[in-house]
DNA sequence: CCGCCAGATTGATTTCGGTCAAGGTTCGCC
DNA sequence: GGCGAACCTTGACCGAAATCAATCTGGCGG
């Protein structure tokens, strides 16, 4: 019923406020989900990592932009078809359920984030959620590590998009950056490249 | 099964990071989430009016608080017998789905507002907002009007709430609404009456 | 290998909203 | 009706982050 799709990194799957036609599951790659206001200003208002549920079952319009930021591939449904079959298999109904909700506490922790954290607190923040995020996806460079945070990994975003996720500008991410590479916080050996030194700083900074 | 309970303006009925023992259906009166940091900062993190479902099924902990803005009457369920009761009846996971689905596209809407609208834009959305969500809930004071957004209502909030739900201070809330009133775009005739004079102003200055 | 250019950094300056500090209002309660 | 406290408004000032403006870097195509 699905069909495989490939998504190469900056290509657009889904159009905000555009007829929600398609659904998708996660096999490979990152995804964001943006909104944007008339005058272009950009939030990103969710992650979709490898295993994640993307689209709008039962409503008419997506509510936010879907692009990919890796290349990626994705396992596509017509809406209207897993609308019919989800609600005719409680089982996967109920496994959508779980994570719309996981989804939903996820956003609202950004949400702190967003209204009341300094722009320290969103980087130190960010390093650490992209740390345990990244960890669990096959996305780190970590030979014979077991599970947990990662110590070293790749971004999948460029500064600019960084600064969309967490509510700031580019210039004030990337001096963020520095100030945490000159403290010994962080080394950052590529322009993507992150490595925690400090974790413990790190999780001071983030409050 | 499920218990018939009164909250009384400003009373909690479920603690952040709390074990999740309970969930709840409102029946009248309005809510608030929060989520708060270690030193004392809040954010309203979503809204609960009559008929919204509040409480984490299918899950350990609360990632929110829930305090009533107004005096509440709720419905509330064991949150295991709630769990099991859903699992047997797909219909009821169903609108459950539906709602929370729902409730994620207006979080990331309002994460928009957080990270990336000025004061007077944060302002004039949540006006607007309160203008519609207050005319479906019978919470209005418009005698013989028929349905569609409020031209004047009563806010569920204090002006520390509102700034808490907008990511501002109280002083940055005071102030806004004091030049929205010097402008005639709305007329304050009590700490929480709204009288919206210019809607069309109200919704540029939205963006 | 070199030049180009998108992306990133750095610096100077401005501005918006926060902070600090008084007052002023309203409303419940005696 | 008057008292008091909680809530709100207003003003002066400050500072964090935005804006404006170069410069730098590093990855890629020629």
């Amino acid at each position: 019923m699905g069909r495989r799709r490939t998504v190469s990194a900056g290509e657009p799957l889904i159009w905000e406020d555009d007829d929600s036609l398609l659904v998708a599951n996660v096999i490979e790659g990152v995804l964001k989900l943006t909104t944007s206001t008339a005058d272009g200003r950009e939030q990103i208002v969710g992650v979709a990592y490898p295993s994640d549920f993307i689209g709008r079952p039962f409503g008419q319009t997506s509510a936010a932009s879907v692009v990919a930021l890796t290349d990626a591939r994705v396992c596509v449904f017509a809406r209207n078809d897993f609308d019919r079959f989800a609600r005719e298999h409680p089982e996967l109904e109920h496994k959508l359920l779980e994570r719309t909700l996981a989804e939903l506490d996820r956003t609202r922790a950004w949400m702190m984030l967003l209204g009341r954290k300094s722009a320290p607190e969103k980087i130190a923040t960010f390093l650490l959620d992209m740390s345990e995020r990244l960890a669990d996806n096959g996305c780190v460079h970590q030979p014979g590590a077991q599970s947990g945070p990662a110590r070293q990994f790749t971004l999948p975003f460029s500064r600019q998009q960084v600064a969309d996720l967490l509510g700031l500008t580019i210039e004030t991410v990337s001096r963020q950056f520095t100030k945490l590479k000159a403290d010994g916080v962080v080394a950052l050996p590529g322009r993507r490249d992150v490595e925690i030194l400090n974790r413990g700083a790190l999780m001071a900074l983030a409050g």
